[in-house]
This record gives structure tokens, C-alpha cells and sequence, in this order.
RNA sequence: GGGCAAGUGGCGGAAUUGGUAUACGCGCUGGUCUUAGAAACCAGUGCCGCAAGGCUUAAGAGUUCGAGUCUCUUCUUGCCCA
């Protein structure tokens, strides 16, 4: 019997998907989108899962009759490509293409469903012209602004950092100290949307629970109220704001942002100057400002207490207060606010409790549990919330402030200071207005010369780039050398998909019409918030500035993949190795091979350069055929969780399905023998039944179960492959496992149902459920399972009590006993209580 | 510190959603074949027990005729936020 040989089978029919596309034209449309690639140099594994479980949803859809949208593009901007581009000496353009060609080799080894002619590359101009059209429609609708704002400073590469790229307080490239500092910079108005962005959550059924809780968290929308408070011997007030009102009575100081106006009166002081250099080494991350030391500058002013007659308020400026949120000035409440209590020790001031869950009065941490309010006058015991309403009615009639809701979510800030992006399409003129570059001029094309060696922004570096006229007049005019975040560019792209080809628009919007939203999305849970933040901000904001998509939110249905991970290997001297430098010499010990020293094995983590503990896909296609990895990755795990990876378990899916190539060689050369219609019968029934499970665990992304499904189909096939049944029915059946398959192992598939015949290669078999007629019944006892009977389906509770009577291993539980009761479900079991 | 998940054999995991716990795979054990190994195939494999039988889904309680599944408490792990 010839094996199967993967390396010519796989080849051929590569060729055939690259011109097989998976439109049904007469079915329902189905948008299938797996998030884009970083063309970073080749693919890893998390593609590999990411693209099969798109795959065998895309074919699985157009199986099932229809019409699938399944393209695929890059993410093509970004810095690792300047940093390459340092490296190596080559351009940051040659080095993304070089990389694109690689990568799309390596996808088409895996046999992916994908219409390449539908291929973008976010560096293309063809892509970025629109995105800085849709840049300027933006801006024309409001929903950009320019500000000024504090971000973080790598000193050393003279540049901003985002914040994942702020490792405990240093660059993560130059390990420099990271600064705050003041930029103008160009934001997004995504605040405008913070509701909308909200609310639509709850529109999101076919979304991870999990994931719309982040998003809700992210967008953390808080009620409360802004309450002025009046400072001693001046005309000044401070404006505060504050979720927890209720606590007014509690007030003990009140706490500025450095970058409070009023701070302006204390920035001659040395004193002062040196806090608020302190406060900008502190950083931005939320986190960061919660587990700095809490420190504070004493103006020496004090505030009424809006409540409280005579009692002064002292007024200071703290680390822990940031401008960027509410007001930049806060009322401390020791007794209920952590931060707030470690200022109070720290700074001696008073800690009153106004609320009580009446237990004990000692604070040694804040309190910020459920109580009734104490303390506090006329909000005594009140609870949290009626004290929150009543506080608010009066601030409000004694008009010293009012009723609130604030956001967390900050507008998105997304000028960068590189080179490798799509250029901001505004140019300044010489009496300091900026306007919009003139649509018909764009797009603003990056040059190809560039110095990448400078330190600083290379556009601005530039001798003659950003010099430029005003289209009207003529006037001189400069270019805004910063360049969008690669975030903007993976907003829209599920979009232009589309209708890629489209050189007038961003998008047609007939194609828009017909294909969005996404049907079904499938990524990283790594992109929870960020890029589906603001790819929905991006359909809510093109929706508004266009009025012309009627689409409010991008992805209908999404998935989150698990990571695939691995062990990690380390020598003696901790340095890490890769897994094709060990050599296993049992489960859990290994060796050096080049010099037989002792490994230490690590626990299994998220593939990573770092740890090196990767593993090649292409390495592993070549060895075991795109089929086996496919099968493997799909096989082991749910595809939500995290996967191990195993070089047995690819190995051994690769056994399995030379497996079914054989059974079906077998099938295929059988001698025909007698006939019986009760071994036909049964056997059809069992391929039917497992044939219903597979639909069913795909149509649920349970790929795990439906790969075990198909190792029983297979063990059916063997138990009765020499049984008494003709050859028409085997072939019947394999035509049909086979169909089954083909979101899993397509070029195992194709080729078998080649050799087969089939004549609808492209046709989801029909499956009919609740098939069996025969069925596994329990018998129980008090509960306890006595028995388990095969028994003719539906039989009702008489048929079944006469069974259990006449022979059945729970019969001696309940002969000569009183039977109290009798519990019968239909199909599954019968209990006597006795 | 808060929120959300999750905890099932030696391992990855399944369980028609309250009705046969441990499907399927890996590993392991024994066998066939082979000079030997590999491969392939056959049989076995939760724990205790010779057996009858008993026990078992992190631990403990509860609801129920019946709980891996629902409720509460505790412990552990992971993720997100702080």
C-alpha cells in the first residue's frame, strides 16, 4: 500500500486553494477575518493556531453553503522595522517586503482558504493614502485635536514611549530612565464616543464576556460630582471631583496635581521645582502612581469645608494626582481611600471615619466597604448610595458645584515620532495655523531616503521633506513630521478588505453594505482592549463623519485563541537553549547535545524569543506535512486555552492520519463479500451519530471533541471493515468522514475524496440527528447507578420496570424491598427509592 | 487590594448543560511480529480490594430521588485592573 505522501499531495493541491476561492454567490455572505500579521520575519506558532482555527471556520462556512470572505493582510508599519533597519542596513520598506514574501510563503504551506487577490499591506501607499483621507475626515468632523500632553520620554532615543514599552521605569531599548514630559501631540476625540463605546457593549452577544468586562473596566465610566471649594484669603476656588461625595465630611486635605494652574504661583520656589521634577520621574501608568511613595509639596493654604463651618482644610500638591483625569484636584479622605490614608500617616493629618460597617473603630488601612454613613450630620446613617444622592441635591442647591459623570478612557493619543508610519496629513504655516493637506494632493508619501541613524524624529531630521505651500496661496508651509500609531492602521483594515482594489475611497459602499460586520473574528486575547477599542471607535467615528455605512459595530462575533506554549530549557549557567539544542533522556530530563551537560527543564510558558523556547512551524511542516500540524493544534486543547506544544503529539497526529489514508486505500481495494442488513444498519447509524457530533463540536469551536469524534469514526470503520457489508456502503460513509475533515486536513481530504470519485468535493454532507434507536440506559437505586442497560429508544417507564425485573444486575437492590418512589426520565435513567 | 476565570487519572482533556464521571489522545504495562530496535497490530490501564463490593471530579458543608455541573465557606492557580 503506498503511504501517504504529503510532501507531493500537500503541493498539489496548495496550488488549487491559491485559485479555489470560497464564494458560494447564491449563499449567505460570511465575513471570516483572522486578526493580521506583523510581518515581523516568519510566522510562529500562535499564527499557525490563529489561521487554522480561522481556516476550518472559512471552509466549514463554505461547506455549508455560503459565501465566504476570507482574506488576509499586514500590519506592515511599525519600529521593529527601523530597528532592523539599523541593524542590517537595509531599508525599512526592503526589509518589511522581504519579510511579507517569506510570511505568505509559509501561510500558503499551511494551506490556508485565503483569496490572496484580496491582500493588503498597511506601508503600501494604496492603503495609507485613504487612512490619512479618513484622517481628514476626522478632523473636519471634529473628532481630532490637537493638545498638549504628558507622555513618556525615553531621554536617550529622544523619543515617546508607549507604555508597554516602559519596563519598570526605563526604555526598553536604551534601559534609560523614562521622563514625563509636555508634547503637543495629535489625539483622537475617542471620549466623544465613551458612551456609545459602552453602551453597545451589551449589542455584543456573540463576544467573550470576558473581554466586553475589560473593555467596560477600560472605558470606566464613574458617576459623582465636582465640589468647589473656597480658599482662605483668596478669590480663587479649587474645582475637585470626587465618586465618593458621601465622604465630604471625612475631608482632610485637599491634594493638587504638580501640574494644577495654581501651581503656577509656587514654580519660582526651589523647593517646588524639585517635587515636581520628582513627581515627572514618577511616570504616567496608573500603576506606576500606586505604588510610588505618596509625596506631597505644602502650599500652606487652607480651603473651607463647604459643610463644616470654620473648619480649614490644608491645601497640598501630591504625587498621586493627576491632571489628566478630572479635575487634577482631589478632596483626601484618609479613613476611605488607601492612597489617601498613606498620605494622612505620612503628613500627620486627620484620619475621621464616616463610614462604619459597625465593627471595630481602628484603621490600620483605609475602609472602603459597604456601611452606614457616621460622622457626617445630616448624611448620618444614611447608606453609601442615598448619602451620595443627598450630598449631591445639596452641593448642587448651594450651587458650590455639581452632578458628574467622568470616564477613565482618555483620548488616543497617535503621534509618533518615527519614521515607519503613515504620515500625519496637516502642515503648519508660518503664522502658526495648521490646516489639513488638500484631499487631492494626498497622499503625503514618506521619503525613501532617510537617515534612521539620528537620534530624534527622522522626518523632522529630514533636509527637505517637511518643507512645503499652502495649496492656496502658496505660502510656505511645514509638514507635521510625526507619523500616526500602527494602531490607527489595524482600525479600519477588516474595512478596506472589502474593497481592496478600490483606488477612489477607502471603501465602496455597496461592498460595505453586503460584507461588514465581520461575521466571525478571531485574534489574541493580547488585543482585549486596545485594537478593539478602537477599531469599534473607528467604525462609530467613520459611521459619524461619513454617514453613509450605517454600521455601528465592526465585529459581530469574536474569538479569542488561546497561547501555544513550551517548555524551557537552561543550562547550567542559566543560559536558555533552544529545543533543538537538548536532547531528551526521559519525561522530565534532558541534555546538552553538543556537551551531554544537565538541562534544566522549566515550566511550560508562552512561546518567546526571549526564552527561546519556539518552535519553527515550517520546520515542522516540512517534517510532518501542513495536514499533521494543523491536526495537531487543533487536537489538544480547546482552542480558547492555552496549548502545549509536543513534538509526540504532531508526530502522532501524523500517524493517525496516515491511518486514515490507508483506511481508505482499504476501502478502495476491498473484495466484496456477503451481506447483512443489520451490520449495515448499525454501522451507518454509528457513522451517522459521530457524524452529528462533529457538526455540532465545530459549529461550537469545540475542534478538540470533534478531532476525538473522528478517532472513533475510525475505530467504527475498523470494526467493520471485514463485517458483512457492501462496498458502496463503506465508500458512502468514508465520502462523508472525509467531507467532515476537510476544515481540518483539506489536502488529505481533497486527495481521498479524488481517489473516491466524489462529485461534490464542496458539499457539506446532509447529517441527520437523534439517529440511534438503540440507547444506553441507567438503572439506579437510592441514587446509586446498579446498572447500565442497552435498550430500544423511548421505551416508557413500564417496559423499562420490566426489564430492570427480569434481568438486570440492579434487580437484587430492590426485590422483596417497598419501593416509595420512582424517578423516570425518557432515554436516560430510572431510580428507585426505596 | 479588587474583578473575572478555572481546579476532573501519570499528562492534555471529554461529559448531550442537573441524569452512565474519566470519552478521545499521549504515556505506561503485557503480548504478536523482528537477530535487535523502530514501526505496525492486539490486550490492559482512576484508587482500594483475591472477590463481592466500596471510594473518587482541590477541601468542606448545603439543596436534590440524583451534583464534576447549582448555593455557601476555605485553599490553590491563571488572567485583567489597581
Amino acid at each position: 500500500m503506498e503511504r501517504f505522501n504529503f510532501q507531493v499531495i500537500e503541493k498539489k493541491w496548495q496550488k488549487k486553494f491559491t485559485q479555489k476561492k470560497l464564494y458560494n454567490k447564491d449563499g449567505k455572505k460570511f465575513y471570516c477575518l483572522e486578526m493580521f500579521p506583523y510581518p515581523s520575519g516568519k510566522i510562529h506558532m500562535g499564527h499557525v493556531r490563529n489561521y487554522t482555527i480561522g481556516d476550518v471556520i472559512a471552509r466549514f462556512k463554505f461547506l455549508k453553503g455560503f459565501n465566504v470572505l476570507h482574506p488576509m493582510g499586514w500590519d506592515a508599519f511599525g519600529l521593529p522595522a527601523e530597528n532592523a533597519s539599523k541593524l542590517n542596513k537595509l531599508h525599512p520598506k526592503k526589509w518589511t517586503d522581504k519579510n511579507i514574501n517569506t510570511m505568505k510563503s509559509q501561510l500558503k504551506l499551511l494551506g490556508l482558504s485565503i483569496d490572496w487577490d484580496l491582500e493588503i499591506s498597511t506601508c503600501d501607499e494604496e492603503y495609507y493614502k485613504h487612512q490619512q483621507e479618513i484622517f481628514i475626515d476626522f478632523y473636519n468632523n471634529g473628532l481630532v485635536s490637537r493638545k498638549e500632553t504628558y507622555v513618556n520620554w525615553d531621554p536617550v532615543e529622544k523619543t515617546v514611549l508607549a507604555n508597554e514599552q516602559v519596563i519598570n521605569g526605563r526604555g526598553w531599548r536604551s534601559n534609560a530612565i523614562v521622563e514625563r514630559k509636555k508634547l503637543s501631540q495629535w489625539f483622537f476625540n475617542i471620549t466623544k464616543f465613551a458612551e456609545p463605546l459602552l453602551k453597545d457593549l451589551e449589542k455584543l452577544q456573540g463576544w467573550p464576556s470576558k473581554v466586553k468586562l475589560m473593555q467596560k473596566n477600560w472605558i470606566g465610566k464613574s458617576f459623582g460630582c465636582e465640589i468647589n471649594f473656597q480658599i482662605l484669603n483668596k478669590k480663587e476656588k479649587i474645582k475637585v471631583f470626587t465618586t465618593r461625595p458621601d465622604t465630604i465630611f471625612g475631608a482632610s486635605f485637599i491634594a493638587l496635581s504638580s501640574d494644577h494652574p495654581l501651581s503656577k504661583e509656587f514654580i519660582n520656589q526651589k523647593e517646588f521645582i524639585k517635587f515636581k521634577d520628582e513627581c515627572n520621574k514618577t511616570g504616567t501608568t496608573e500603576e506606576a502612581l500606586a505604588n510610588a511613595d505618596k509625596v506631597g509639596f505644602n502650599t500652606k493654604l487652607f480651603a473651607e469645608h463647604p459643610f463644616i463651618k470654620n473648619k480649614k482644610i490644608p491645601v497640598y500638591f501630591a504625587n498621586f494626582v493627576l491632571m489628566d483625569y478630572g479635575t487634577g484636584a482631589i478632596f483626601g479622605c484618609p479613613a476611605h481611600d488607601q492612597r489617601d490614608f498613606d498620605f494622612a500617616k505620612k503628613y500627620k493629618l486627620d484620619i475621621v471615619r464616616v463610614v462604619s460597617d459597625g465593627k471595630n473603630s481602628n484603621l490600620d488601612e483605609a475602609f472602603t466597604g459597604n456601611g452606614k454613613i457616621v460622622n457626617s450630620e445630616f448624611l448620618d446613617n444614611l447608606n453609601i448610595e442615598e448619602a451620595k444622592e443627598k450630598i449631591i441635591d445639596k452641593i448642587e442647591q448651594n450651587k458650590i458645584g455639581k452632578r458628574k459623570t467622568l470616564f477613565r478612557l482618555k483620548d488616543w493619543g497617535i503621534s509618533r515620532q518615527r519614521y515607519w508610519g503613515c504620515p500625519i496629513p496637516m502642515i503648519y504655516l508660518e503664522d502658526g495655523s495648521v490646516e489639513p493637506v488638500d484631499k487631492a494632493d494626498l497622499p503625503v508619501l514618506l521619503p525613501e531616503d532617510i537617515d534612521l541613524e539620528s537620534k530624534g524624529n527622522p522626518l523632522e531630521a529630514h533636509p527637505t521633506w517637511k518643507n512645503t505651500k499652502q495649496k492656496l496661496t502658496g505660502k510656505p508651509a511645514l509638514r507635521e513630521t510625526d507619523t500616526l500609531d500602527t494602531f490607527v492602521d489595524s482600525s479600519w483594515y477588516f474595512l478596506r478588505f472589502c474593497s481592496p482594489q478600490n483606488k477612489k475611497s477607502p471603501f465602496d459602499e455597496e461592498s460595505l453594505k453586503y460584507w461588514m460586520p465581520v461575521d466571525q473574528y478571531i485574534g489574541g486575547i493580547e488585543h482585549a482592549i486596545l485594537h478593539l477599542l478602537y477599531s469599534r471607535f473607528f467604525t462609530k467615528a467613520i459611521n459619524h463623519s461619513s454617514k453613509t455605512i450605517n454600521l455601528t459595530e465592526p465585529f459581530k462575533n469574536l474569538f479569542t485563541q488561546g497561547m501555544v506554549c513550551h517548555e524551557t530549557y537552561r543550562d547550567e549557567n542559566g543560559n536558555w537553549l533552544y529545543p533543538e539544542e537538548i536532547k531528551k533522556t526521559s519525561y522530565n530530563s534532558a541534555i546538552k547535545k553538543s556537551n551531554e551537560q544537565k538541562v534544566v527543564i522549566g515550566q511550560a510558558e508562552s512561546m518567546s524569543k526571549s526564552k527561546k523556547n519556539t518552535i519553527d512551524p515550517e520546520v515542522m511542516i516540512n517534517q510532518y506535512g501542513a495536514d499533521s500540524v494543523r491536526w495537531f493544534i487543533l487536537s489538544d486543547s480547546p482552542p480558547d486555552k492555552d496549548i502545549q506544544w509536543s513534538d509526540i503529539g504532531v508526530a502522532s497526529s501524523n500517524k493517525f492520519l496516515q491511518k486514515i489514508w490507508n483506511l481508505n486505500s482499504e476501502i478502495l481495494s476491498r473484495q466484496e463479500g456477503k451481506i447483512d442488513n443489520q451490520d449495515t444498519n448499525n454501522f451507518n447509524l454509528e457513522i451517522e451519530n459521530l457524524a452529528s457530533k462533529i457538526d455540532n463540536s465545530i459549529e461550537e469551536f469545540k475542534f478538540n471533541v470533534s478531532i476525538a469524534h473522528f478517532y472513533e469514526a475510525y475505530k467504527v470503520f475498523y470494526k467493520y471493515l471485514n463485517a458483512k457489508i457492501d462496498n458502496k456502503t463503506l465508500i458512502l460513509n468514508i465520502t462523508k468522514i472525509m467531507k467532515l475533515i476537510m476544515p481540518f486536513t483539506p489536502h488529505l481530504a481533497n486527495e481521498c475524496l479524488e481517489l473516491l470519485k466524489c462529485q461534490t468535493p464542496d458539499k457539506w454532507p446532509e447529517i441527520k440527528t437523534d439517529i440511534l434507536n438503540e440507547i444506553k440506559f441507567a438503572i439506579q437505586v437510592d441514587g446509586k447507578t446498579r446498572d447500565i442497560i442497552k435498550v430500544k429508544k423511548d421505551l416508557n417507564k413500564e417496559k423499562i420496570n420490566e426489564i430492570v425485573l427480569k434481568n438486570s444486575k440492579a434487580k437484587k437492590y430492590i426485590e422483596n424491598k417497598k419501593i416509595l418512589k420512582t424517578i423516570f426520565v425518557k432515554n436516560k435513567i430510572i431510580n428507585y427509592i426505596i
